[in-house]
DNA sequence: CGGTGTCTTGAGTCAGTTCAAATATTGTGG
DNA sequence: CCACAATATTTGAACTGACTCAAGACACCG
């Protein structure tokens, strides 16, 4: 049973928002590393669009173990909640600009807002099929394309987020992340750079580990 | 890595749907139990809503395995896509009827359709939680209270799903789930009427288990 | 440079899996 | 309604992938 403590955590820490929009541009918001955007609990009464940085959406157990439902990069969005609170925490991993929305404003917003709340549901889907029956490898695997898949460059992959964010999010604890990106390392399918800076050698082994 | 064999399925088999509607009310399709109501790969035109019985939503890798994303019953509606092709499989376990709505009809609809879609989206992402975080007895405990909530009646529970499915739900295998449901058993947690028919004795004990 | 936090690696353990077999349970034809 | 076949569930024993605990290597920062 993985628990890599969270707590410990600025989950506490007030948000560090700072609005540094140009004049006749909606705002944007600067989040510095490791704060809070929104808590559990918080009123959820926008949505969040990435402009550059990145983002972890994640619950918390009472004994501290975390799950990360989600990470958001760059031109993406977050911020979906059924009620009038959040259910989730939201933590910028690295410095980060957001513009937010109204949540329930313009009318013809509603159906570009289905359409992310579905993908949304479609993703926390195919995730639970990662988690729930996937070897670590397999689980890396799934994971390192994705992120490749997402960000601008296919080949060269920046890790906004720590081994301990890797496994909250696919359910493993740090050493295994560690371990078994050692093994893909030692297998001529990645190459790092530093820890949190890969290059994918073999794409093609990857993908074939990855179903 | 667990793998319940779910090609031997019906997923092949035609679907028995069969409408049996009232004259002048929506028309009920009626399906028999194990039988298709959709496939990875369909137009995803229609919306369900359970009148009866009970479905399994899931996806299938190559190898076999199977994650099973959501069970549905009585009442509940389900059928959320994005693009225009269903991404999973539906199937009935029991006695199913069903009434189907137009997926992009009447403007009216919008508001609940994004209630219904958030709502899946949530429960998608906590099913995460558990299935990413939790021990078979804890996810296990959150099951049984899950269904008991959903159901009409509170402290006994009638299973519409095999023990394949459910460790398919909870990612463990069905010796597992097996396992865990004796131990509660053992425990006087929950008394067996059948394998498919349970009473929950003491739900304050599986409450104190499922966080 | 020392200090602090992150990442990697090693050794032993354990929860859950696999394989195997016994026991219900359900369905079917006579 | 019963006997038999097929399926589903339970239980046992051994194995293993991922976890835990512990220590060492690395990187960043003042």
């Amino acid at each position: 049973m993985p628990a890599t403590a969270a707590l410990k955590h600025d989950a506490y820490r007030p948000t560090s928002a700072r609005s540094v929009g140009a004049p006749h541009l909606r705002p944007v918001t600067f989040h510095a590393p490791e704060t809070v955007i929104y808590a559990q609990g918080d009123d959820a009464r926008y949505l969040y669009r990435i402009q550059y940085g990145a983002v972890r959406v994640f619950r918390l157990l009472a004994d501290g173990r975390r799950q990360i439902v989600a990470f958001y990069l760059t031109g993406e969005t977050f911020g979906f909640e059924i009620g009038a609170l959040h259910g989730f925490y939201a933590e910028a991993m690295v410095n980060t600009g957001l513009t937010t929305t109204e949540r329930c404003s313009a009318g013809t917003l509603t159906h570009e807002l289905v359409e992310i709340a579905l993908k949304a549901m479609i993703r926390a889907q195919e995730h639970l099929l990662v988690v729930g029956r996937q070897s670590a490898l397999e689980k890396m695997a799934v994971f390192l394309l994705d992120l490749a898949k997402r960000q601008e460059c296919e080949a060269v992959i920046d890790l906004p987020m720590s081994r301990a964010d890797i496994g909250d999010y696919l359910g493993l604890t740090i050493e295994t992340v560690s371990r078994t990106i050692s093994k893909l390392r030692a297998a001529g399918i990645i190459r790092l750079h530093s820890a949190r800076s890969f290059e994918i050698v073999k794409p093609d082994r990857l993908r074939m580990m990855s179903v």
